[in-house]
DNA sequence: TTTTATTTTTAGACTGGCCTAAACTTAAGA
DNA sequence: TCTTAAGTTTAGGCCAGTCTAAAAATAAAA
């Protein structure tokens, strides 16, 4: 099945909008207009939302969306949403996979920094033939996540689901360690950066005040004050939980 | 400047077909207002020639012609032919830039074989950030040619002008060394090396009957017989002449 | 239950890149 | 010089992917 650019962005748009957490970990990058637009996760995917997360306007994912029905890769009905068949969600995981072994590749081979990664790879993620995928793979000792805490997805379209916990819904006194950050937005990616926030790093929430703006966190020997939008982009497990780190199978098991 | 993957295509092959020196239509000295200008010597390259090097018809050619003219990025004389401006051959040797250097870095880091390298940089070199071509360059040291024998030109669009000549040229008794072979067919590469003319690889030709179809040679120390169709994609040096290694500055010396 | 607001789809148009068929230009041959 | 062959451009169309405006469906409010 070979597909176009635009046709692959639209599937792997459709999975992340059904995904637990990577909705909300884009929340941050998304505009106002685009708040309220958040389905109930296993809800199908609404025209509006797959549209402003594609930056196109309405009409436009609505024909994409009949385009991938008839090829068998969505289910669509109509005024109530879509959602990826099998067929369809093998591709999403296979253009995950390439997005995020990509961006392992960039930064750990090439040394790019992990605020530039994301853009590179939304668009080598579409021309990665299977050899060159194979190469990335070995090279990097089949990496099981990505620069920014995303579980990249096996070759036979398995992924680990993961289950953590956004730092904004951590409460005063709580220690976490960061799991995962948005890879969406350079200038917060620089700035988690900064403030220690990366995948690893332990942190104890000093005082979380939700009308304040703000989240005072003991980030390893630093005190750092951190906004709530950045902070939203930050995923975390508690310290003492048993981390959640089994494969999902999600293609395997809805394979026909 | 950003241009599509077909346009930075028809500029690179306007490019390769003048290099190469396949053109038609002769340009008998025509007194008109194409003379003063950015349009440079030498024969102009044919609509056909490029549609052809691009695998398209004539008509898609003729059309992205004067897309390019209006453009200002090449010169075209309705009937006659096209000529890359300036700003066209900047554009065309950076496409060729980042193809050469993708070809050396999936060879190089990746372990990829010479026969596959080409086809992937050809969906490569469009999407090559600056910021990636300037990893990769510094990663393998700024090379000067890539695993075909190719030079790639400088950032700064200078190329050096190789100069080599066709093993096919060379007579009986000839003592020479490969320099450069074509990486347009990866049957044609994979059988190149199984016979060891790979570039750098010395060998002395013993018999060169053209009638015949083969060309019988000494390479290293194994006596080979090539037809004359892979024979045609090795240019060579012979030795003892100097090798020209003088860096044209092409795109330099025309800029306005 | 009826009206209104919101969301989605349809209708129609545009651009880029390609095609075939036909017309045109140039070069070559008689 | 006239005719023909070859090469190039124009004419007209198709497909993918996008858009805006308008119509239709659904959800929410009255
Ligand atoms: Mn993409
Ligand atoms: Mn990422
Ligand atoms: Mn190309
Ligand atoms: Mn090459």
């Amino acid at each position: 099945m070979v597909l176009s650019t635009a046709a692959e962005d639209y599937l792997k748009t459709i999975y992340k909008l059904r995904e637990t957490g990577v909705r909300a970990v884009g929340n941050e990058a998304r505009g106002n207009e685009a708040r309220g637009n958040e389905a109930r996760e296993g809800a199908p995917v609404t025209t509006q939302a797959l549209a402003d997360g594609l930056q196109v306007a309405a009409p436009s994912a609505t024909a994409m969306v009949k385009k991938l029905a008839s090829l068998k890769l969505v289910a669509h009905e109509p005024y109530r949403g879509v959602t990826l068949t099998p067929a369809g969600e093998k591709i999403a995981l296979e253009v995950i996979r390439h997005h995020r072994l990509v961006e392992t590749f960039l930064a750990e081979v090439l040394g790019m920094d992990w605020d530039q990664v994301h853009d590179e790879a939304e668009k080598w993620e579409h021309i990665l033939s299977e050899e060159v995928e194979a190469k990335i793979d070995a090279a990097l000792n089949s990496p099981t996540h990505d620069p920014h805490g995303a579980p990249i997805p096996t070759l036979d379209g398995r992924i680990a689901s993961d289950g953590w916990q956004p730092l904004l819904r951590a409460g005063a006194g709580d220690r976490v360690t960061v799991r995962r950050v948005s890879d969406r937005n350079p200038a917060v990616l620089r700035h988690l950066r900064e403030v220690g926030l990366i995948p690893g790093a332990r942190l104890e929430v000093l005082r979380a005040a939700p009308e304040s703006g703000v989240l005072e966190l003991q980030v390893e020997a630093q005190a750092r004050i951190v906004g709530t939008e950045p902070a939203r982009a930050v995923w975390v497990s508690h310290d003492g939980d048993t981390p959640s780190s089994n494969l999902q199978n999600d293609a395997a098991e809805n394979r026909k």
